[in-house]
RNA sequence: GUCCCGUUCGUCUAGCCAGGUCAGGACACCGGGUUUUCAUCCCGGCAACAGGGGUUCGAAUCCCCUACGGGACGCCA
């Protein structure tokens, strides 16, 4: 018997839309729809302190964008579903349940703090960490006196002890891992969510999954999934581990050193299709080498088997050039203008300029030279302007806090960002006014501009965050960066300052 | 630290699976031409098989070792 295939795209809803999902999705895509399948996009939003719901619309909104079309999904139902994980919480807990009568699984009483001791020592003996099995041993009875007593359980997988697990992927060929190096995974968090591991198997199973498709950073937890479906007694899928995209100094791609957020690039006046185009380079060639392609040119002759191993580093140089190609060739003038009325250059948005512009204006020509900043991807800077009577090296600091701040700001409005800057301005003990004109500076490139807050709320959080990110790389080139010292303690700083959390 | 994955111009890559063309294209960069400037466009140039050992008449291509890079090691996904 044939399957179909089905291929799936499986994001968590917990931030901003990412590229990395796109080019996920994107190869998800083009595979199953090469070979008459579909591909379906499933939520992943087990972790219930992290998952939003804005984040799930924002992430189904931006592959839309970018024309990246699901056959089954939250909003387009189909035999298999629910596709969101939060409502198929039952079906996770009665698998977890099938494990634990098959004595594959096991309940675990240990607290974060004994585990965290047991990973250091193992650390320090050079051992791979990994759960030492303390709960494994337990007998029916105490764990039964335990649960009554309401001791809080999380559910681990029981891994074999000596041997190796062997898989093959399908880019790679077999892969080998020894069983000693696998953890035993908590399937069920002590909340009663399953975790990404026994959910995405059992839905991957159930929803018919033939092909996974995922990014290179799973193949040290594949051994996991394998047992999982052996446990089940359910065939596996064919695994496909995708290089991870880079930043230019090669580590994984990450917002710090370049945008990520797929509504930067929309943001900053880039044509959806190129991004998918840009993406499909990455890593891969169509079999003629051209380089410019649609997504369904991308999908007529996709071959997986192309798919080169090297992490592709993420270049914006060529992806403008890219664009800028697909604005003179791709295009007719008439497009060109309709696309740019799509994206800021309408009513809607200079209505929204308008109001802080206008106590400024005296005729309309005063209206471009004062908001020519907002339609930016990011202004120029120049050194003492920017930083004004602030010592430089004082301005990165504030600079970099303020991007931590800008970071955790939700939702993104007016009154939050005032609130926000009230905050800074209050622990770093100096008034608001003597604040404010370095980040005037920083957003708009002017001493004279906008009103702050309303141009960082118009500007949107990818732009306003990118901007106070090439302020620093600027100072960083002028000489008054942060030191990786430096950084260290200003975040032990900030998080005694602001709070634990960083995003 | 342990394990896994990877390695062709600075960058994206073709060639590798089925060993045998000056290792090809594109971005960036440099130079020239067209253009009242700039940009576009055209032409040219620079520039790579990580290193070592095997197998072979012959290795970027097959095998082994080393180095380097990356990833994973969470009640995140």
């Amino acid at each position: 018997m044939n399957m179909p295939v089905r291929t799936r795209i499986a994001p968590s809803p917990t931030g901003a839309p990412h590229v990395g999902t796109a080019y996920m999705a994107l190869f998800n895509l083009a595979f199953a729809r090469k070979n008459g399948g579909q591909m379906i996009l499933r939520i992943e939003d087990t972790d219930q302190s992290r998952s939003s719901n804005e984040s799930e619309t924002a992430i189904m909104e931006s592959l839309q964008w970018l024309g990246i079309e699901w056959d089954e999904g939250p909003d387009k139902d189909g035999k298999f579903g629910p596709y969101r994980q939060s409502e198929r919480k039952n079906i996770h807990a009665q698998h977890v349940q099938i494990l634990r009568d098959k004595g594959h699984a096991y309940p675990c009483f240990c607290t974060a703090n004994r585990l965290k001791d047991v990973r250091s020592e193992q650390m320090a003996k050079k051992e791979t960490p990994r759960y030492d099995g303390h709960c494994l041993h337990l007998s029916q009875e105490e764990v039964e006196n335990k649960i009554t007593a309401g001791e809080k359980f999380v559910i681990r997988l029981k891994v074999p002890t000596d041997g190796e697990c062997c898989f093959t992927d399908e880019l790679r060929g077999e892969v080998k891992i020894d069983w000693k190096q696998i953890d035993h995974q908590i399937l069920q968090k002590s909340d009663g969510y399953p975790t990404y591991h026994l959910a995405n198997v059992v839905d991957d199973h159930l929803m018919r999954i033939t092909h996974v498709i995922r990014g290179e950073e799973w193949i040290s937890s594949t051994p996991k999934h394998v047992l999982l479906y052996k446990y089940f007694d359910w065939d596996t899928p064919i695994f496909a581990h995708l290089p991870l995209l880079r930043n230019p100094d090669k580590s994984k791609l990450s917002k710090r050193k370049n945008p990520t957020g797929i509504n930067y690039y929309r943001d900053a006046g880039f044509l959806p299709e190129v991004i998918s185009n840009y993406l499909g380079t990455m890593g891969y060639t169509l079999p003629d080498q051209r380089e410019i392609f649609s997504i369904e040119e991308l999908t007529q002759s996709f071959d997986i088997r192309r798919v080169s191993l090297g992490g592709p580093i993420f270049d914006l140089a060529k992806l403008k050039w890219l664009n800028g190609r697909y604005l003179r060739e791709k295009l007719s003038e008439k497009e060109v203008v309709e696309r740019m009325i799509d994206w800021k250059i309408n009513s809607g948005f200079i209505q929204k300029i308008i109001p802080h512009a206008l106590q400024r204006l005296e005729n309309f020509s005063d209206f471009m030279p004062l908001s020519g900043f907002l339609f930016q991807d990011y202004p120029e800077l120049e050194l003492s302007s920017l930083i004004g009577k602030f010592d430089a090296s004082d301005a990165s600091k504030l600079i970099k806090t303020c991007e931590w701040e800008l970071e955790k700001l939700a939702p993104w409005n007016r009154h939050q960002i005032c609130k926000l800057f009230q905050n800074l301005a209050e622990k770093e003990d100096k008034k608001l006014k003597e604040i404010l004109p370095l980040f005037f500076q920083v957003i708009s490139g002017e001493s004279v501009s906008l009103p702050l807050f309303d141009s960082i709320e118009i500007l949107g959080p990818d732009l306003a965050r990118l901007r106070l990110r090439k302020a620093l790389e600027f100072l960083t080139s002028e000489g008054f960066g942060l030191s990786k010292k430096g950084l260290k303690s200003l975040e032990k700083d900030y998080r005694q300052k602001y709070g634990d959390r960083i995003d």
